[in-house]
DNA sequence: CGATGTGAAGACATTCACAGCG
DNA sequence: CGCTGTGAATGTCTTCACATCG
């Protein structure tokens, strides 16, 4: 039951979290396996499986209550107390994670805004006031930041990474687009635009061969189990 | 050989590609898999059997050549053509997306930019003229637009996916805050601030608690960026 | 010789199918 | 009876270790 949850399941939570508040502003006091799945875009077995690592929190025959499900889920992944997130560039993209409501909304508190640009430092963004680059320690080690989002282009990304481990952050989600070298006891999570179209096209690429060779019954694409549950089109 | 390259090496293959690109610009004519797996942040063995599902393009003794392990790259990955794209939203993280730079650079262009709101529409945003969304099906039929990016507030989502989808769409990119139902035919791709950030503080809590059990000495590991499920490691 | 490419082994994740409980 | 929770089976991905070849 406890002790060490798998990281396929962990990356699903925020899903199932987002499912069951929708759920929960509706109304809605419990749910089966299977509603909760289907609004979740998953199989039902599979959230069964992801919850049970949780524990027991379903009644057989019944379902699951969604309120204390939330809970649940919230503790799991420490969203009940608050993390202080420093944005450290605000460009374009940094203006909308600034912006960004469901920042805020739980869990996660912004520290500060950061930027190289004297023309940018000053600005009020999203309630807060951007400050210079060069406070970045003086920001994470005042506020206890643990969390640091890398909005800068890439040429600067490394050089502020390095600065944030430093200054002793040790989880960074990294917008730029370059493989950012931290130490072991680092997280880092990419977020990266080009990559997802890519691999979006990739899929286009296929599925416009498929169509040509529709005619062609080649023994070769019977790589598609096809029928009932074949490739729902969902991000792996 | 062919037929079926694991989702897994799909999701890396782009981060080998700016991995390459980046050497190509440091005038780097030939790579070894160690070198290259130390630049995309995996490692040797697994970058070696993602390449080997591509073929043999690398020389036993020496390495691979960059330009052409770049131009393979590219070819499957569907790069050497040209994709529509079409982003509905132009918020903060609309502007953001139009004006990202990385995106137009290889095989992708915006045929359009779509927005609701009167305020924005006939604004200019990175180089185009944002149009109303009453437009979505013109576009879509005219340019041949393969993919859509959908940047619009949550509500708003689902409409805008049903009407891209129904237009001929195949592949979408969503950036909002919910789960997209779409057909099986349909591939979708989710960005998710407040997701990546919940994983993230999911392993600052569990950090936080190994930190205090110092005796036992559970190392936390490999961040392992990636694209999708990310995963990452405890090692007993 | 030295680095690729790859079977084989192991770790991890998903799916199945049903026992067990409310 | 209906739905959860879970062992067992299946499938997928990663890692190892070395034969193979330029």
């Amino acid at each position: 039951m406890r002790q060490g949850i798998p990281d396929a399941t962990v990356a699903r939570l925020p899903v199932y979290l987002r499912a069951l508040t929708t759920l929960a502003e509706d109304g809605t006091a419990t749910v089966s396996s299977e509603e909760l799945a289907a609004a979740a875009g998953v199989g039902s077995a599979k959230l069964r499986k992801d919850l049970s690592h949780l524990g027991s929190y379903g009644t057989r025959g019944v379902g699951y209550e969604v309120e204390y499900l939330v809970y649940q889920i919230s503790r799991e992944l420490g969203l009940t107390q608050d993390w202080r997130v420093v944005i450290v560039g605000v460009g374009n993209l940094g203006h909308a994670l600034a912006n960004y409501g469901g920042f805020v909304s739980r869990g996660f508190t912004v520290a500060a805004l950061l930027d190289a640009d004297d023309r940018i430092v000053g600005e009020t963004v999203g309630g807060l006031v951007v400050r210079p680059v060069d406070d970045l320690e003086e920001v994470v080690a005042e506020q206890g930041v643990h969390i640091g989002v890398v909005a800068t282009p890439a040429p600067a990304a490394q050089d502020v990474c390095d600065r944030l481990v430093a200054a002793g952050v040790t989880s960074v989600l990294n917008f730029a687009p370059v493989v950012l070298l931290v130490p072991d006891t680092v997280m880092v999570r990419k977020v990266d635009l080009s990559t997802e179209l890519q691999i979006l096209a990739f899929h286009e690429q296929r599925q416009v061969a498929n169509r040509l060779s529709v005619d062609v019954p080649a023994r070769v694409v019977a790589l598609e189990p096809d029928g009932g549950t074949g490739r729902a089109g969902v991000s792996p």
